[in-house]
DNA sequence: TGATTTTAATTAAACGATTGATTAATTTTG
DNA sequence: CAAAATTAATCAATCGTTTAATTAAAATCA
């Protein structure tokens, strides 16, 4: 383990990346100059043309590089045999412990999407998000198949709802940190918020979506009641 | 009414709140210039200052205007003595007509509110939000205390859901045209689609909020079965 | 290996264009 | 004629991008 020469290669295209992409999420990317980007990532300013071409295509660098990795992620869940609504709760808990471990991106894309003002980006990021809504959409159609989802709901808008749910803390934490009496913004995205927006989404769409709620052929938390250990 | 003089009075003072409005919401506060605000306009680009002071303070004055009217608009069904849950979808209804009605002016706050770069703004903009949330949170409370809504709702994510739908609506109309195939992002505030929002919130947050989702004092739809001219 | 050449990375300085704001003069209005 | 409204021109500052020179690294050759 130690002795072994450790490469960090943290070249300046990386630098770049990474700084350009946490100031564009905090300030906007119009608010970023290329100065202050690249003091802040103490690399001379010529170096954004010279390993990516333009500001505007950093960004886009950006992006092709951090939407890929939530696809391949969901991807998994919807070939697995899991029970529909099981299925369900698992994607929407990778999905918000992915969201909010990068809140920061998300807001970028998302801000991104809202202006329409490169529409190159908006695409790329529609096809992206669109993926994530065919996935969960499938797995809303499997449940209605299988008798378990009433047929008379909107999926659409039952879509709408759950990622609008998460999409609205992300983007304006400042409305469930005034809520929730935070005295920080950051204190929305921790664990205990994490835990009480995902009970609390399992717990409405639960009864929004079963024909009957009370039903549970496996109810994990029933289980845990008692202790395996006696 | 005719023959009578009717004065229009277009002011430079109005034309540049209306157009900044506009050009602000749809390419966001940064990238509108002075000179394409004021040959948009078509008003000299000094009466920005003359009429403000400056391009923030415009932003100021634009918010200023607009904000306070929804306010007065929710306050009055707080004090009526409606049913909770018909007075909670009356919000919601009223909420829903003004947001789309005025939803670039929406899109513009929202981001505003997620960008925190103009504290002032922020924290005026929150205010407004946090008065609408408060409305909705005293509404939750009176169904609960009058044993119609359950007790074991997270209200805040309640209102998060609710509030989540109709904003990711708003900032992102790309996504749900998309999903419901339309060719225009604007054809997501068309009446239909307000309707079909306002049927699935309803229907969500009822088998949500309710102890017995059939139970029903008084249910507008079961009236309309029975046309009442016969 | 050691010297030399070629390529890649980095720099300081400057480019023209555009930014928000201001000036001082002029026109319009009451 | 005084006050308000509007104009064209200009301000310094900053924008994204480019240049040409310099340094560092890699490849080539003796």
């Amino acid at each position: 383990m130690f002795g072994k020469k450790e490469k960090i290669e943290v070249d300046a295209r990386q630098i770049l990346l990474e700084t350009a992409a946490r100031l564009f999420a905090e300030h906007g990317f119009e608010a970023v100059s290329t100065r202050k980007l690249a003091e802040e990532s103490k690399v001379n300013i010529a170096m954004i043309a010279y390993y990516f071409g333009s500001k505007e295509k950093l960004f886009q660098a950006i992006i092709e590089e951090r939407l890929p990795k939530t696809r391949e992620m969901l991807q998994g869940f919807l070939d697995s045999d899991m029970h529909p609504w099981e299925k369900f709760c698992a994607v929407i808990e990778a999905y918000i412990e992915k969201i909010f471990t990068n809140h920061a991106f998300t807001k970028l894309i998302y801000r991104e999407l809202s202006l329409q003002q490169r529409p190159a980006h908006s695409e790329r990021i529609l096809e992206g998000i669109m993926n994530n809504w065919g996935i969960m959409y499938k797995i809303l159609e499997e449940g209605q198949q299988k008798g378990i989802f009433r047929k008379d709901i909107d999926k659409t808008m039952t879509l709408t709802s759950t990622f609008g749910s998460i999409v609205q803390i992300v983007n304006t934490p400042c409305i469930l940190a005034k809520a929730m009496n935070k005295t920080n913004d950051n204190e929305v995205f921790s664990a205990d918020s994490k835990a009480r927006l995902l009970t609390h989404l399992k717990q409405m769409l639960k009864s929004h979506l079963w024909i009957n709620p009370n039903d549970s052929i496996y109810d994990p938390l029933s289980n845990m009641d008692f202790n395996p250990a006696y």
